[in-house]
DNA sequence: TATGAATGAGACTTCATTCAT
DNA sequence: GATGAATGAAGTCTCATTCAT
């Protein structure tokens, strides 16, 4: 069964690149970004990286698929536990926090992608959207199942809430905030959001 | 005086050229633009951009430096007017829309500027997110005068509905929603802002 | 006597590799032919080839050679019968006209060898035009022997009738001319030629 | 009236360049042949060629064009003069002779392409062959209405004649025969051409 | 013996910037 | 001041060859 033990280091090895790739690309972006770099600081010759992926481009898309796994990986995991809709909304903003301050390589990467204007990163990258709304969208359908909230447009106020979230914290860090003073606004942004989401009654 | 009409000469020209390189910029992003290409639809000689700007990254700057006086301009102008904090919410999000529909190629070079890599690039995009800000404050203590909303963190919160309405407007748009659907949402943002920024009582 | 054997399987896995990598040399030529793609083809590893060749230079003149011994094989059953002169250069120009027809891969890497620059490889294709020149050399001189033709300088004459030969087939087939209508010109070649060497009465 | 003056400039130095390109790629054939090396011979940066050329491929085509035209120029020069038929067919076969050894770069570089595997550049060296062929054609007629030679397929027979003359020489060039003993064959060639044409009577 | 993953020299091409006109 | 021809650094990618398994 070599096969198997090579598969496992092939993709081993894969892992390996797009790490150190996704290093380069969060510190560069994708055209400042050097494959000879990035090849040097795997420890691999120049060439191997065209072993395990197409082009650069496909490099980059590669590692904002593994980017985009990892994250929604992170914020399932945040909302796994069960609690009431307030406690969930504060874990989502928390785990949105963390993740933009512990990957902030990904973070940088993922949102470039977003907003920049490489049509087919752009389209990646917005498939992690999707599922982050998804996400959320779900979240949101249990709460109103148990009658602690109001919703009549789910996907909307679901990324209402992942814009709010998501840019609050970034703009929060482009500004210079501690990590301290984000999490401390968690409770904050939960309330406004339940506010607005409660039985008006 | 041929020296004043020189300089206003000289001011005209390095407009146009901040525009050319506005659409080139915004289409293909700062590295994937062309010196050349800018040169040629602004009618100029490639030199001549040398001129006026020091180098590509000096242009881009300038180019930023622009469109964010444009931004807060329109924002400011949908402002201006008097009305209920409502209203005015309301208004704030709508021209964001505007902004983001109408003007989507500034737009685009803004974001990527804002969440891209380039430091520099982020520090110039940062100060007009520091604009938004203060003119959202000022809004927001306007209204706590008159007693409509009671905020504790007035800095906090206008970075809450900033990052709400930008960030609930780009999403949509990537997401591929129509402007019109976009807009009708702008009572619903505001709406919600509102329930959570009411007082208590 | 394995060994034997092994001699036996190395040569026939020698020959298979060759035979792959005329395919290839001759639809690319040698710099744009690809050692990668003949060994998938010849369905043998990489490395295999270098078991067998000393490097892709030494298999591609391994090549020529075989082309060589075939085509001069071919050449030499062609005359191989008895018949007048007449006859005999009908035959010369038909075999031609079928080998450029029906084995143009090699024709193609012989002619490309001869009239290419890469020195080395014209000096092997060389070798194959001085043994054409004289086989047909010979042919003259029985010709001779027998007072059909009248002939100063054999050498020159055969070097002559072959340049005939095999250019006039070769400018035909690149101008697009019907296998059909260059063996239509067998008789009047022949005949030109003769009447250029007949005995001047 | 700077603009004639640039013109001149402009391609005078695409001359340059052809010529230095001719040189390498005669040496070395199209693949082989460096970019970088023929700038520095011509005396140029890297990326001035690119100025004049869009790439590797309609330089080398360029080169072919220029080839053509002074190899067919030569030929016609050959025969512009009046005289027999017979004094007219030795010309041909001096020019050609001539035009291998003082030419021999281009003559190397012409049968490459003719003979190579590049089809594009097949199709250019095909062009030469055309002209070749319509020239001697010319010829043909003309002594033809003079009733010094007969003639049933005109084309034929002048594609017949310089494949003759063409290949033979340059047979004789690889095998390594001196100018002076090729030049003494011309009129051995002529003289076979003639009787294979005269009127049978 | 056979393999194919890894290598890295080397090639083409682009483009920001300079500078003579 | 305006120009654009010239430059050459730099970057992506290919592929012949090696060598550990």
């Amino acid at each position: 069964m070599p096969k198997i033990v090579d598969e496992q280091m092939r993709e081993a090895t894969r892992r390996h690149i797009i790490h150190q790739a996704a290093s380069e690309f969060a510190r560069l972006g994708f055209d400042q970004a050097n494959i000879n770099t990035i090849a040097e600081q795997a420890g691999i010759g120049k060439g191997t990286i065209y072993l395990y992926f197409e082009n650069k481009r496909e490099l980059f898309l590669a590692m904002l698929r593994l980017i985009a796994q990892e994250h929604i990986a992170a914020i399932r995991t945040a909302l796994a536990q069960d609690g009431t809709i307030e406690q969930r909304l504060e874990w989502l903003f928390g785990a949105f926090a963390r993740l933009a301050q512990q990957e902030r390589d990904s973070f940088n990467v993922y949102m470039s992608a977003l907003y920049g204007v490489n049509r087919s990163f752009q389209a990646e990258a917005t498939r992690l959207l999707r599922d982050y709304v998804t996400t959320i969208a779900l979240l949101l359908e249990q709460s109103q199942a148990r009658g602690e909230i109001e919703c009549s447009d789910v996907e909307a106020t679901a990324l209402m809430i992942l814009s709010l979230t998501e840019s609050y914290i970034l703009s929060a860090i482009v500004l210079g905030q501690s990590e301290q003073k984000i999490l401390s606004q968690a409770n904050l942004i939960s309330k406004l959001v339940l506010k607005g989401l409660l039985p008006s009654s």
